[in-house]
DNA sequence: CAATCATATAGATGTTCATCAATACGTTTA
DNA sequence: TAAACGTATTGATGAACATCTATATGATTG
């Protein structure tokens, strides 16, 4: 999955508050609703709404409507294009070199 | 090299900006001064000394005057431990895992 | 030394944005 | 159906910030 540097921008921006980014951190380790995620900061209920669709906007979070629940949870392969491009960015090693055939040999 | 959060979040922002992201990556592959640096873009001159600056106070740049100029570096050590501490807080796999001597056999 | 060049700082301006209280809207339940 | 609940929207407010012009500071050069 390639990004174009719009959506790339949006996620650098959508990853540089500090707040916004603990929300997304603990929706990294569990999906969870917006009166879940609310219960665990010290900002208003549409504080985290607005948080949330950041998020969703900027393509990190899936958001899927449950009756009157709304769930969240994080897409990890735009989180996965988005290191990959900016590793490619900032010029550093764009992919973890794995031994080739011709001069490695593996057991599994 | 570990981040603080403080730091990591400081590096956060200083990426969140198009234009200062844009400055980064010029100077990823070449060290420059401020000059040359406001030559490759259209904004003045004191707004390229403050995004350097603030590239400097995050701790991506190196800042080395010699004489009347200023050259910036990126510091390819920071943005490496900025990227693996991104991957740890998004549950990315936050190494190349290269094959434990236990299980594979490689020839050099 | 005066002029020129490279860079940084100061101060102003307009915009973006994080946050909140109030409220609207849709769903569930008693 | 009325009350309670989960979420989103609206509108306001204050702070952060990207940008500019003007200027200061310091180094080089004629």
């Amino acid at each position: 999955m390639k990004l174009a540097t719009e959506e790339f921008d949006r996620i650098s921006k959508a990853l540089a508050d500090p707040q916004r980014r603990e929300i997304l951190q603990k929706l990294v380790a569990k999906r969870m609703n917006c009166s879940d995620v609310h219960a665990m900061f010290n900002v208003s209920q549409p504080t985290v709404s607005h948080h949330l669709k950041e998020l969703a906007i900027a393509g990190i979070l899936d958001k899927e409507k449950q009756g009157q629940f709304c769930f969240y949870q994080v897409k990890a392969e735009v989180l996965s294009a988005y290191v990959t491009e900016l590793q490619r960015r900032l010029g550093l090693e764009p992919l973890a070199v794995v031994p080739t055939l011709s001069r490695a040999r593996t057991r599994v």
